[in-house]
DNA sequence: GAAAATTTTTACCATTTGGTAAATCCACGA
DNA sequence: TCGTGGATTTACCAAATGGTAAAAATTTTC
């Protein structure tokens, strides 16, 4: 059904950029250019569609992950995790502070899915990271905290990004500018020497 | 005024959980133990709540960049900075979460203060840092980026709290872990040889 | 101890908000 | 042309919410 993607697409903007409960189905029917019980006609409640949002979200959130691949180089796997995370941030922004605003508060709806989606995934290249390590083929550093600090940083600029434009000002050339740095700054933490 | 107190920390709690248009006045009644009336015997309302919780906090926040000494030692500064503002992630999650709320929803309400004494600071820091690059002190590193990577991996911790507890169990050494975890990347990025 | 000032409560109110019932519109096949 | 099924709107509603007025309780001052 097209109006089912017109109100997600619509419930995103309002969802991601005043939260869950911040959010009203006059403001995403208007943004939609619906009224409010059409919308209803298409989703059972509110809640619904934040949920449906949420879900779908997920596959694409795990995507850059699944495709680290356990028997690819590992510097260039990582680093390439990390450009794709980037170019998500720059591309999903409003994704990327939808799940931001689930996660700050405490993950009351997606909660399960990061505990039935996201943990094997994590755990299991947590492994293929544990194992370069091992074999000596990456810096010894600790899988889970380097994934955090990937997801960290590369987050950071879709979901801090109010306060990147006060300080950096409307600096077009910005998303190269960090790749450059994260690559460099991932780059450096994985080698072996030093 | 001690009832003063009461309220703002009453307010923290759910603000910080909730979002501001999320939170209610009832709740932090609640949470304050006081009728809704008497809280508004105190604030002149709901968004003056929020607004002071944002201004107490600013300072607290700036405070540990403001400790970033020109003439100390650039690797032992930078690093010691990091270790500063991963202990406020842990010891202030509530105060980490308003902010990154506020934030994530378009710096509504802070913007102005964001402009008026973040900027200043990140500036004059930066420059501090950027005459350490070019000292050959510390690697060639944007000064911009590298806070943001600061920022992004401390604040990570408060912020994406409930993804970390479902990542991680509830790991009582996970602090520690992260601190050393922080020190060996930063220490790293800033080296000067490789 | 009375008066004055401060604090707290009770009883409301107007608006907003998620949601519903039912009427209406509209395409389309018989 | 009529009816039928899906789509849309109109007119609501009950609960929640930010906020107020004024009375009542409490503390302070003289």
């Amino acid at each position: 059904m097209r109006n089912r993607r017109v109100i997600l697409d619509a419930a995103l903007n309002v969802f991601s950029q005043h939260g869950y409960r911040g959010a009203t189905l006059d403001q995403i029917a208007a943004e939609a250019g619906l009224s409010k019980p059409n919308i209803l006609y298409y989703f059972q409640g509110k809640e619904q569609i934040h949920l449906t949002l949420l879900s779908q979200l997920m596959e694409t959130w795990l995507d850059p992950l699944v495709e680290l691949d356990a028997d690819g180089d590992p510097k260039t796997e990582i680093l390439d995790y990390v450009q794709r995370k980037l170019d998500m941030a720059r591309d999903l922004p409003r994704e990327s502070r939808l799940f931001a605003g689930e996660i700050l508060q405490g993950a009351p709806r997606i909660g399960p899915r990061l505990e039935s989606d996201l943990k094997p995934l994590f755990d299991q290249k947590c492994a293929v990271i544990a194992g370069w390590v091992k074999a000596g083929k990456i810096a010894d550093i600790d899988p889970q905290h380097l994934i955090f600090s990937i997801w960290a940083t590369t987050q950071h600029y879709a979901d801090f990004e109010a306060q990147l434009t006060v300080l950096l000002g409307n600096d077009t050339g910005s998303h190269d500018t960090a790749s450059q740095h994260l690559r460099v700054m991932f780059g450096k933490m994985l080698c072996v020497n030093n």
